[in-house]
DNA sequence: ACCTGAACACCGTTCAAGT
DNA sequence: ACCTGAACACCGTTCAAGT
């Protein structure tokens, strides 16, 4: 583990001045925002965005990672409540609205789960695939969901529910039938 | 119908120069390669390219119209070929391997089935569909598709499952285990 | 140790002037 | 009727100078 050096208070102030700011510009302009942009809301210069965030992908990870947390605690809750294949559909289906609707979200999660990508390897890839393998686990164990299937692969399909949703540009109303569809196949019922 | 004019010879020069430099570079750049670029390899101003081309949407679709042509005539052929259930799931993957390896198609493909997209209207778009439709119909017909499935819900779909391969980074190895995942469903088999 | 902001390279889009 | 390319506005990134 390497030694974390407390800031200097200027250098801290900064930080989460951009933090804040760049939530709100993600919110409001999606994954693109102006980093410029950014920098010149939070009054500082724009090497020091990049001092602190080196990469869009970092600034956009920093920026959510409360919410990625709540999505990692959100899951062993569902897990408490719910038997094991509702509680997986049900936070599958909080990924996705997620995925959709909070602007910025969706590179994030994407890159999460993306084979070879940095950010797999990062404490939002972690949380998630962590949240995903307990409730596929439990759910396997239960007999309700394949056996064969990865944690990552259902991630990736989610991800895949998420787009095909987005496309229907119905602010994610379709969402469930389009999880429903992936989970019960395409066959006719019965 | 409007009448289309013919267009002067220098024009239709630089129309079609644009169109094969534009179809090189999206392929080397992805759908993100310069416009200006464009031009000058093309040897016109930017003005002249803007001319023929609004947006990029219209020369990213004019690059790719013969390839969403052959994919029009290719689902035809395989529902000759095959019983309606393999020419459809057939076709879906060629679709996605399309999607996920032709650079620039990904954005094409999935504002064809974008909804209140205005390039869902276009030749693009109503190939892509019309060949959607035909090979789902035949299939419900069959009894081996729910019959409560819109073809433009599985061209959805079937980007979500594009876009899932593409975050495995296999070059498209995965389509067709997240094609039958789709199609079988996620409970455990029997 | 950290910050600033000018400087650079790049891009999309428009439009007055030209043929 | 069509083309050219300068002009404008914007963006990401770096780095010398400052505190």
């Amino acid at each position: 583990m390497t030694q974390v050096r407390p800031m200097r208070a200027d250098a801290r102030r900064n930080y989460e001045r951009l933090l804040k700011v760049a939530a709100e510009a993600f919110a409001e302009h999606g994954e693109n925002a102006s980093l410029d942009d950014i920098a010149k809301r939070a009054g500082v210069g724009s090497g020091t965005l990049y001092r602190h965030f080196p990469t869009r992908q970092a600034l956009l990870e920093a920026a959510y990672v409360d919410r990625i947390e709540a999505l990692g605690s959100r899951a062993d809750e569902l897990a408490r409540e719910l038997p094991p294949g509702e509680a997986l559909m049900e936070w599958l289906n909080e990924l996705c609205v997620a995925t959709i609707q909070v602007r910025g979200m969706k590179s994030l999660l994407g890159s999460a789960v993306t084979d070879g990508s940095s950010a797999a390897l990062t404490a939002c890839g972690t949380t998630v695939k962590g949240a995903a393998s307990r409730l596929v686990e439990a759910a396997q164990a239960e007999g309700v969901l394949r056996a064969d299937l990865e944690p990552i692969e259902l991630l990736r399909l989610a991800h895949g529910v998420a787009t095909a949703s987005e496309l229907a540009n119905g602010q994610g109303r379709e969402i469930r039938r389009y999880l429903a569809l992936l989970t019960e196949g395409l066959r006719p019922a019965g």
